[in-house]
DNA sequence: CAGTATCCTACGTGATACTG
DNA sequence: CAGTATCACGTAGGATACTG
């Protein structure tokens, strides 16, 4: 299917995978934090970082400190932060925990609350949902 | 796991969901057009439809002018489109197609491509990756 | 056209045992 | 600790036939 999101999909949509990548963003970066982290089975964990290492996503780096290996996100897994953030803020929105919010993603040097994701035009007013449609490009159009 | 990400890809983390949800963006409403589109078996189409108007995500519209019933996006279903909009992105960048972008997506007034989606501050400033932590808010400290 | 019901298969997942 | 190998299971998915 030649759509990018279903291409991203094809990766970061299996199960756990999203995950993983969450609890990286949180900074785990060992086997055994992320298997204790998620409770996923060791088979399908090496799988998973395997996968991602493979797509450039993680990056293993084997001599660390510890002599342990370590997996770091790559500049194309950083660049998955948005996704994840997204997802988070809806979860928080529309799903809420009763007792108020879970998480608030904030800046670091401040910790004041990062705006809500939202799409802007080039000259940076926010869009509504229905200001905003998706044309074909080259990549469509010649298959 | 009580977490707004792990929350959220309960619903719309189960394959094929996304992708109806990126047709019901692109303005398909009929069971008839998802089935083609995606080239889904009919009997999980519906389950994944069924899911997403129990969720709140769609509504199901029975009352139509071809006496046909249609899923519209609800409030909730049209708040998912950063999510939607971050995966075409970070795919469109990461995974290219060879002969350019398939698609862009753009403000429908002025054919602008949009701008990449960033977080930022509360004051504007667009945020890097690490300058961005999440804190515990009490929905993660009272259980 | 818009589903539902049934069957069958394949794959994803976890548990466990093993290795360096 | 950081995996790999194997097995056993459940379920998600497609195909097909049927219904209003």
């Amino acid at each position: 299917m030649n759509c990018s999101i279903a291409q991203a999909l094809e990766i970061i949509g299996e199960r756990w995978t999203l995950l993983i990548l969450r609890d990286a963003f949180y900074g785990v970066k060992k086997f055994g934090r992320f298997q204790e982290q998620l409770g996923i089975s060791r088979n399908v964990l090496a799988a998973r970082l395997n996968r991602l290492v493979d797509e450039g996503i993680l990056e293993k780096v084997s001599k660390t400190a510890g002599g342990h290996p370590e997996y770091h996100l790559t500049a194309k897994g950083h660049a998955l932060q948005p996704v994840l953030i997204a997802l988070a803020q809806w979860g928080e929105e529309y799903m809420p925990h009763p007792k108020g919010q879970r998480f608030y993603i904030v800046e670091a040097n401040t910790r004041e609350p990062i705006r809500r994701l939202e799409p802007v035009s080039q000259d940076g007013r926010a869009l509504k949902h229905h200001e905003i449609v998706s044309v074909p490009g080259p990549g469509i159009l010649h298959n």
